[in-house]
DNA sequence: GCATCGCCTTGATGCAGGTCAATGCCGCGC
DNA sequence: GCGCGGCATTGACCTGCATCAAGGCGATGC
């Protein structure tokens, strides 16, 4: 696996060095999983940090045996909650591939001697956990502040600058999974979809056209503190903590 | 300051070397605050690291002019949103303190490459990264699975405990306040208190009496991988990335 | 004492969004 | 083709919570 995959996860490693690097690689299980394969549940403790290589990860938090609802969506390249490895606390999510992922498993133990010996892969991680938890202070104060239908609005001005089409978004999930990321039922969700198409909006399956985005903002009234920012989305943001004295491990070619 | 402010705050170093706390301390200034003082407001950029190390910090998320709501406190000895000033963003939340407090502020650059040299200070970063990324993570768990009744109740339970007082809680901010921590209106939050009564619950102003914690827990359904867990909470719990090949700084004289 | 101001509570009302149920749509297997 | 199962939509209904408005209570000042 060695090549490629260093390179596919030279974002999040880039601060460690190569000798800690291939200690690590040693006490690693390369793992690919299928569609659903759920990789670890609520309460259970972490034996590995997982890094997601590529694909992706829901992370869903259940109340007793009764709802399930979507909490965050781990993109590749990006450690799979750290924070639960880090602290060797329960895991509060559980998490699940909705597609076709790549994972390297390394053992918590290995993982947390690693980081505490390699001060490169202690920036990583530093800024790793950084960026999940701004998002989980975006998520907490959209929930708290703004309503369902803007929640929608916003979350389609995002999805569709994202994927990099602005006229467009294509939802990535069953519409119920979303409406559970958005805090609010699958019903609600198509109802918000509908009452969002006099704002220049066309519901297509799974495809959303939006046909005036300045309509949409105005009533979505996104909020650059509250929405997704791409700083703090992207893994390969550029981010002051990793350029602090970390040498590059690989150059992307 | 020295002595007693290092010891004051020793849980969240215990991992930094003394020579390099030395460096750093020369470099941050020493200051209190009166009640009601704003320390730093959204979307500004941190130019110090603020160590807490006596009182609180309310952490207010904004929208546009019109709400303001209580995202998350921060209570002594602590790091107050080390997630911005690592990654070097602008601050998502207001800093205001609802008490007298004392604070050391580092400066930000400073402090980053402090981190970045020295490995036991990265420990600690990353215990409290992590630390605060699980509370809010349970904090989305809470709003997105919870009702609101069900919310006052936890909320009333697990402050009960902190106090370490089982048969009361003290509110420890105006109600409105708490409502807006928990997602809710200071109506709703008076509401839900006198529907709690019938599940043995007095409101005396500040001070809730619980005269029977188990029907409350009965309605109010804690869940330990939701409500707040005392491993969590604290700074000062044991956890495993602090003790890692860290050498105590200073001796509890 | 009284007036005032914050904060809280209570009530009346309305709406957003949850719940329940029926229907539609689509893909899949037979 | 048909039936079936999963998902989405739509409608009817209801409820939880917000909103608006009034009043109470306590602290403070004069």
């Amino acid at each position: 696996m060695h090549e490629d995959v260093l390179r596919d996860v030279s974002s999040l490693f880039r601060g460690a060095s190569a000798a800690c690097l291939d200690g690590l690689l040693r006490r690693t299980i390369e793992h690919r999983v299928a569609p659903g394969t759920v990789l670890f549940d609520q309460a259970e403790l972490p034996n590995f940090q997982i890094v997601l290589v590529a694909g992706s990860l829901q992370l869903f938090g259940r109340s007793g045996t009764q709802r399930e609802v979507l909490i965050e969506v781990v993109r590749a390249p990006d450690l799979v909650i750290p924070a639960a490895v880090m602290s060797a606390s329960p895991y509060l999510l559980q998490a699940r591939a909705p597609e076709a992922s790549h994972l390297l498993l390394i053992e918590a133990d290995a993982f947390r001697e690693a980081v505490a010996a390699e001060p490169g892969l202690a920036q990583a991680v530093i800024a790793t956990l950084a960026r999940q938890f701004r998002r989980m202070v975006r998520q907490a104060k959209s929930l708290k502040l703004q309503s369902s239908t803007q929640r929608v609005g916003c979350y389609l001005l995002a999805l569709s600058e994202r994927q990099g089409t602005p006229g467009q978004a294509h939802l990535p999930y069953e519409k119920h999974i979303i409406a559970s990321e958005l805090g609010m039922t699958r019903e609600s969700f198509s109802r918000a979809l509908a009452s969002l198409e006099p704002a220049g909006l066309r519901v297509e399956g799974q495809v959303i056209a939006i046909l005036d985005r300045d309509r949409l903002a105005a009533v979505a009234q996104p909020d650059p503190l509250i929405d997704p920012d791409a700083r703090d989305d992207g893994p390969d943001a550029s981010s002051p903590v990793l350029s602090a004295g970390a040498a590059p491990l690989h150059r992307r070619s």
